[in-house]
DNA sequence: GACGTATTAAAACGGCCGTTTATAAACAGC
DNA sequence: GCTGTTTATAAACGGCCGTTTTAATACGTC
């Protein structure tokens, strides 16, 4: 609790410093739980500002909802520029993973939020996933499926490649998605750099490994036709 | 047994098949969004109940939560029994990838409900995900990790062998997790038999690649030390 | 019949929600 | 000074929430 003097500083009355305090209340707020469950009086509270300033300056806890994503990728882009892809295709895809897996478990990073948000927004979709999907995930996909082509384009045909994409970003994810289970299971999610390369290489080893080798080599007890 | 003149028919007031409709209504409603987001008023509203027969017959919304759980639970077991493990390894790993994906993928299974609030654990756990880890989670987890060991257990140590069943987890559940964002980035989700077949497979093909090539043979790029 | 016990139903309770309204304060330009 | 506009706040609004209360009903048992 913070004693609040009656004559209140200029940084607190600077109504562009109101709205920056309330985006990264927000951002906190729908960190934790997502659109749905966060609530505005919680972040008005957390932002030292009363409820209706929201929904002058915002509109809506939609709008601030959605202020708040393209904040996050903002300061995303600023502070931590995509890296440019190597020429070599499995260091590109060793580091795709590393740059993936950091962005969704990496502690204290410079963007806290987005990923969380980013987790919520694909298990709880609103209206903003269509931004989100746009401006993050769709190109960093597109690199992906890139870089999977390359490795496999002989090996496995077009929708194989798609699977194995899909795939590859399944192994990044879930180790944030589903935390609390994997702890439960007794694997402890790493937070931190060494163990986030860890992890890293153990993901790509399994996912070079499965777009090098040809795929008749172990094929002998498929399920499908 | 003198036959009674009541205004209902007789299956509308037997307690037990008003429980019986109180769960199947929860299951639904519970299934849609997950434990915060459902409300008892909606299920009283499906189940054709009183609101207060919820909390007469289960005590709160979240002891039906706990017993909606239980019954879906009760009803996998008796409808769908887990597959017993084949001897050979491999074929063991791409049953249980078959099993786990059907179980998550699989539109109306016998099961409808218990894919979806498993996922809904996973992501914003609550009180009886405890429950669900030690009845469901726990036990196929244990299976997979026995299957893994015997494919890499020479090749791997603890930790790669751990973190790779993770991973082969991952693939499977990520696909129903973040169907949505899937769905935007233009892959279909299979939802019947052989389009999940072949997912199985690419999956597996990709799991048992990783395991079994020995992983010093990609490995001169790796990220940590 | 009357009695006691389960069961059902309607209404109310207190609480939090997002949003709006009415009003006061700050601050510009005059 | 006074103006009009922007900004800030407190209070209220209507709505849904989970739960509890109160009262009525059904039903087995005398």
């Amino acid at each position: 609790m913070k004693p609040k003097p009656t004559e209140l500083p200029a940084r607190e009355r600077d109504p562009d410093a109101r709205k920056e305090r309330i985006l990264a209340a927000a951002g906190e707020v729908f960190a934790k739980a997502g659109f749905a469950v966060g609530s505005v009086r919680e972040i008005s509270l957390k932002a030292r500002v009363n409820v209706a300033s929201i929904n002058y300056y915002f509109g809506s806890k939609e709008g601030l909802y959605r202020e708040v994503l393209l904040a996050a990728h903002r300061q995303l882009l600023d502070q931590e520029p995509p890296p440019k892809q190597a020429d070599e295709p499995e260091q590109a895809l060793r580091e795709w993973i590393h740059f993936c897996l950091r962005f969704v478990l990496l502690k204290r990073s410079s963007h806290p939020v987005l990923g969380r948000l980013m987790a919520h927004e694909m298990h709880q979709p609103t209206a903003a996933l269509g931004e989100l999907v746009k401006l993050i995930i769709k190109p960093n996909f597109a690199n992906l499926t890139k870089i999977v082509d390359l490795l496999a384009g002989d090996s496995l045909d077009k929708t194989q490649r798609e699977m194995a994409a899909h795939q590859i970003v399944a192994m990044c994810v879930h180790f944030d998605h589903s935390r609390e289970v994997i702890g439960r299971l007794g694997f402890a999610v790493p937070g931190a750099e060494a163990g986030i390369a860890r992890l890293a290489d153990s993901i790509a080893d399994m996912a070079l490994h499965g777009l090098k080798t040809p795929t008749k080599s172990i094929s002998k007890n498929r399920i499908s036709a």
